[in-house]
DNA sequence: ACCATTGTCACGTGACGCGTTACAATAAAG
DNA sequence: CTTTATTGTAACGCGTCACGTGACAATGGT
């Protein structure tokens, strides 16, 4: 298989919020604080997912897939992928000394 | 097409917790001790995720895999599935407020 | 009965999503 | 070029949550 996982990536996965930015507020036509009025939550809570400074969370998920016409999971994966690339370079060492076991 | 969403299922999704509970611990014939040691964390965070009364983070869902041999993200899917279904039993009302979108 | 293992509670800590308020920077209108 | 409105961002507090540590009760094997 040529693909493995996101963990294998060279690069971090694609930050929700960069996809809100650059895909999402520019096709539909919306600025940060239309946005925030449209899915119901403060203007700051998107500014700061925007920047990158926050993670989509599975209620935001539910809030930009009802309002883009698109799954939560959707939105949830590409959270999770970024989640998971961290993850792994902040505890690879400890997970490395788990010796994987096989089926008994 | 017949699939949907989680959210639209009538019961909660299977949390990780009883997935490890009543399929893995069981097959690999481990303790929660045991469990613990093995990857490397306290005896009480794995006793409160098999009680589900925690969920499955990034980090714990590398560490399982990694023991386990099976993806980070068969873990965090299976959390996720979870925390979708009482993200949207908690803001359903807010989101159905919201007005989707169609592509300008 | 004794001792080790296990299940669970209580506490503290750091991280994080969110709202509110305040202020600066930019843009729009006169 | 001012004035006004909109936008970007910083600061604060709140509640939640994953995690470790310590304590203790319940269970089990010898």
């Amino acid at each position: 298989m040529s693909i493995v996982n996101d963990r294998n990536m060279k690069r971090r996965p694609t930050h929700p919020g960069e996809m809100l930015r650059e895909d999402f507020l520019l096709d539909f036509d919306l600025s940060a604080t239309a946005l925030a009025e449209a899915i119901g939550v403060s203007r700051q809570t998107v500014n700061e997912l925007l920047r990158e400074r926050r993670s989509v969370s599975p209620e935001m998920a539910l809030r930009l897939s009802r309002l883009f016409g698109n799954s939560p999971e959707f939105w949830v994966n590409a959270q999770r992928a970024v989640d998971l690339w961290d993850a792994s370079k902040t505890i690879k060492k400890d997970v490395q000394r788990i010796k994987p076991l096989h089926p008994a």
